[in-house]
RNA sequence: GGAGGGAUACCCAAGAGGCUAAAGGGGGCAGACUGUAAAUCUGUUGGCAACGCCUUCGCAGGUUCGAAUCCUGCUCCCUCCA
């Protein structure tokens, strides 16, 4: 009978290690996962989020997925946004002060936020909290009797906090106060995991010191790798443009991930998907022996995002426009459309009219560089003056495009 | 509080009175080859109906026929000393 819930634990265990970076402790997990079992109460996973970046892309999802796949074996999930903090403005490292927040564009984002976590997470097993309902209320006596809790030399564990240190530069007092807030959070939530980028290991371990300072069961930290961007190199995020967002458009989200590095597509398939390892092996194996071609690889983790995002007809339409499109070389057949008027009109400057380039300037860059086309025919004179036509359908590139409709 | 060094385009970084819309590298964009992959090659990377004109080298003034370059003030950053 025993040994039936280890089994059962030890197989929930081998799932949720998918993907992982660590898990500290293991062991601790495998017996919480066990007493979950035996006395059927669904273990509390944790997660914190930041209130200023409500745009979510396969970044974030890596982990959204490990919530996602803790709900499915039976568990439950508490989110807790961190409108507290982002309304006094978290200055630390050397970024400039970082903006304070008002109330109302908290919930604002708080909003988005949740439009785009249920794409991923099951709603009926998701409690959101906001930290300010019991941060904000905190007296000082409070504050210093959670200071109390922890050392200036375990603080200094942390490595940035020592390499500041060491290099001289500035650490704020209240710095030291973040992370015992997160690690606050978790006592309040009760939380029995808690999930981070590694960047977040730190955190995750004060939560768990505080957690036994309170005399509760300390939470396991799992932390997720920081998952590479589109170009492969630096970390996913919106700012360096590098990124798949889940609220982009399906025929954008298809173009982006056909345009990612071979040596990509098996990671975003592992962190990304929730595609079967099995499965994910298989695929590796094939295109390592050539009965894959990487792109049809592509093809299906772009069909798998979307279906994720939208729907499984999204995915189809997608599939079926970039074929035309990139494959077959044809015209999509939604063209964005342009309303203009006039007649004569040099070319350089319809384009910048019409948006498809920024100024005259690229225009003629453009044209020089042989990536203009004028209903599907190449222009090479800078000095081309176009006759508007209805219908007309402008090129920039292979990816730009736009059909003019004449007024009236 | 004292002494010195620095700020150049998306990023790094040369330039030290005219030949500088500003070297070089990275990144981006476009083209060739492909699988919207990588690698490689080529072009391009302030604006303007354009072998010319306008705006741009931290900010504001000044010297000069001419200033990214020289002078004055200001802001910010860094290093050393106290």
């Amino acid at each position: 009978m025993d040994n039936k819930i280890r089994e059962q634990a030890l197989e929930q265990l081998e799932l949720i290690q998918r993907g992982t970076a660590e898990i500290i402790p293991e062991e601790e997990l495998l017996k919480k996962l066990e007493n979950s079992i035996k006395n059927s109460r669904p273990l509390k996973i944790k997660l914190g989020l930041d209130p200023t970046a409500p745009d979510i892309h396969l970044g974030h999802t890596v982990v959204l997925n490990k919530l996602r796949q803790f709900q499915d074996l039976g568990h439950e999930v508490r989110l807790i946004i961190g409108d507290f903090t982002g309304r006094i403005g978290d200055p630390s490292g050397k970024s400039e002060t970082r903006k304070q927040l008002t109330e109302e564009q908290i919930k604002v984002n708080a909003k988005t936020y949740e439009e785009q976590i249920f794409k991923i997470l099951d709603k009926s097993q998701t409690t959101i909290y906001f930290n300010s309902e019991w941060l904000s209320s905190m007296s000082f006596v409070d504050v210093l009797t959670l200071a109390a809790k922890y050392t200036v030399a375990r603080m200094m564990e942390r490595d940035d906090f020592a390499k500041r240190y060491r290099e001289g530069l500035p650490i704020g007092v209240h710095e030291f106060y973040y992370p015992l807030m997160q690690g606050y959070d978790s006592v309040v939530l009760e939380a029995d995991v808690e999930l981070g980028g590694t960047d977040q290991k730190f955190n995750l371990l004060v939560g768990r010191n505080l957690q036994r300072e309170y005399g509760q069961e300390p939470q396991i930290a799992l932390m997720l790798p920081i998952l590479e961007g589109i170009d492969g190199v630096q970390k996913m995020s919106k700012s360096l443009g590098n990124y798949i967002g889940v609220n982009e458009d399906p025929n954008e989200i298809f173009g982006k991930t056909m345009s990612i590095q071979d040596q990509l597509i098996a990671r975003y398939f592992e962190l990304a998907t929730r595609v079967p390892m099995d499965e994910i092996k298989q695929l590796e194996k094939d295109m390592a022996d050539g009965q894959m071609n990487p792109r049809d690889a592509k093809m299906r983790l772009a069909r798998e995002f979307i279906t994720m995002f939208y729907d499984a007809r999204q995915a189809d339409l997608a599939e079926e426009r970039f074929k035309l499109v990139f494959q077959k070389g044809d015209l999509p057949e939604d063209i964005p459309e342009v309303e203009i008027s006039g007649d004569e009109i040099w070319l350089p400057k319809l384009l910048q009219d019409i948006g498809l380039v920024s100024s005259t300037s690229e225009g003629r860059r453009m044209i020089k560089q042989g990536a203009v086309k004028v209903d599907g025919e190449k222009c090479d004179s800078e000095e081309t003056t176009i006759t508007i036509r209805n219908g007309m359908v402008l090129q920039v590139g292979k990816r730009k495009y736009a059909r003019l409709l004449t007024e009236g």
